[in-house]
DNA sequence: TTGTAGGCGTTATCAA
DNA sequence: TTGATAACGCCTACAA
């Protein structure tokens, strides 16, 4: 097996130095003469000289390498990226910041082991962390000095830069929605509510809408569990045998969404005819269902690439330390489809 | 900020040599007296070292990384994670993956560089293929002494392992289910059907089917473009449009199944009722829809941790160029559901 | 059992 | 404009 060339084959081949080849590769042809660049060029060209990253990112102490965290299953540590809500953001990630020669690491977090390993092993030069974690997980985090985005979270720390929805606004959207439509008994089928976490806002924003249209708000409406379709499901269930006056949902996921109206179909309800289902997010599923679905919609391709690119902004500008910690919200639409109907 | 701890600063913490931590870190600790073991073990601890790769990787020639490939859209070139199908693969791999200490590099391939650039500049140690790519990418990927998985590919050759299916098999169980089911007009919808790709394997199942059955082989009840939601909808119309007497549809593809369904509906034919369909994969969405798609199931997870297991036992292996080129098959089942009557 | 030192492929400093 | 050469952090003969 023919060795990989190095920077010192194609200094040889070239009948110059490794320092001016390395010049050439990180474009300072400037410092080289217009005649050994060219000589340079063709003995890469001829070696099929490939430059060693190991190598690089042990004396520039950068990587070009970014590291990419999605949450995962409580039980078997999996990611969970069959949720398309995820995998629509990581591939939008994933080519955006190869247009800029950065690769992507994706990785989970194994209990125990703090991302601080990773992140200083592979001598990260940045990372996008989606979804929420224990306190902990932050604080660990700040550790590693690299600049680092959040997607969807509530931490506010000067060492995060964060983009996201407006939540609260979402939430009240929805639940606005459906009272304009002229119902009054809407449930809530969501994941747990925790303290500044997205749902919590959306949960908020339902809220307000309620108040805002004098409307009593009853904690038996609200089913809160998990962000899955089994329990959307379930919940589904749940809503069309024990709460017949119910005639609205609003689900803080698409997911749930789907599982709710599952439920209320197996247990004899008719989506929109007997009661109005919207969801939240509109992954590409929501128009894809029959019934398609009516929901919020965040672009969600829109937030993996708004993500990297602040990402890259802050990676690539002189003194990534200072540069201010940025947040951007994305804007939030209702989609207007076949679950809801008007009382 | 605090510079990190090399392995120079745990010798010195230590009172000890470079190479007897270094030792220890190898898990060669024979080497070493269990005092200086202990010794060092405390400093590591209260430097909280963390070895850096990219020196590893320089020396030790291996990197712990694993690339992975899957297919992109042609025009915006974005992975296609969003397919289920391929994002369950890849949160299984990565989780067998970390389970060993592997590291995973998600990526596309820009057209014009090839795969041998990254495989190269971060010194793999393995990838892992999903899909069909060009004949080029293949003999490009070769020049890369390192160990390959492919996935869902006919391309046979010394140079890679292999974990599939039996498409041909699958295609066959589809079809022969569905003529048992007695249906003999029996359209197939499909991705394009190329030489070596499980597409064509799974047509000729198909055609296999009708054979044993005697039931002509009809070109005309083949709808060939792309295996995408959006295709299956159109063909799904023009079958209800144009060929009414087809009175079922095997398609290739389970989110092209639900396109189908889709375009069946609009276009006022019933599933199962009036026509009926089976799908192939069985993604998580097929069981979620309604009416919930019949199916031939191949285990998914399965494939991407066998074809994570296969390539950590290449790379762990002693001689890695040595290790025979290996293949396994998942088995193949139907899955019934909803979406198949028989007439 | 321990330590010294050379080298992995690059970059960058400093003379020439 | 060039070219030695010293790092970068780690591993591993080889010597002690």
């Amino acid at each position: 097996m023919k060795k990989k060339a190095t920077i010192k084959d194609v200094a040889k081949y070239a009948g110059v130095s490794t320092a001016a080849v390395s010049y050439v590769l990180n474009g300072k042809e400037s410092r080289v003469s217009p005649d050994t660049v060219k000589k340079i060029h063709e003995a890469i060209h001829a070696l099929h000289y490939i430059p060693n990253y190991s190598a690089r990112s042990l004396v520039k102490n950068a990587s070009k390498l970014v590291g990419v965290i999605i949450p995962q299953t409580e039980d078997n540590r999996q990611l969970i990226l069959e949720n398309p809500f995820y995998s629509e953001m990581v591939s939008n990630i994933e080519l955006k910041l190869r247009e800029h020669g950065y690769h992507l690491i994706l990785s989970g977090v194994d209990k125990g082991s703090s991302y601080l390993d990773i992140s200083v092993q592979r001598n990260l030069d940045g990372a996008i962390i989606m979804g929420i974690y224990p306190e902990q997980f932050y604080e660990e985090l700040k550790q590693v000095k690299i600049p680092i985005v959040l997607i969807d979270s509530y931490i506010h720390d000067n060492a995060f830069s964060r983009v996201g929805i407006d939540d609260e606004h979402g939430g009240y959207l929805a639940a606005n929605y459906l009272i304009e439509k002229g119902h009054r008994n809407i449930a809530l089928v969501t994941g747990t509510i925790r303290k500044d976490g997205v749902v919590e806002k959306r949960f908020l924003g339902y809220k307000r809408a309620l108040r805002e249209a004098n409307i009593f708000y009853n904690p038996d409406y609200v089913f809160e569990q998990s962000v899955s379709y089994a329990y959307g499901y379930e919940a589904g269930k749940a809503i069309a045998d024990r709460c017949p006056e119910i005639t609205a949902v609003f689900a803080t996921a698409d997911l749930v969404a789907l599982g709710v109206i599952r439920g209320l179909k197996e247990s004899g309800k008719e989506v929109p005819e007997d009661i109005s289902v919207i969801g939240f997010d509109d992954i590409f599923l929501a128009s894809m269902f029959v019934p398609q679905l009516t929901t919020v919609r965040q672009h969600i391709a829109r937030k993996g690439q708004m993500a990297a690119e602040l990402l890259l902004e802050i990676m690539e500008s002189e003194s990534p330390e200072q540069v201010t910690r940025r947040e951007e919200s994305i804007p939030l639409t209702i989609i207007e489809r076949q679950t809801v109907k008007p009382l």
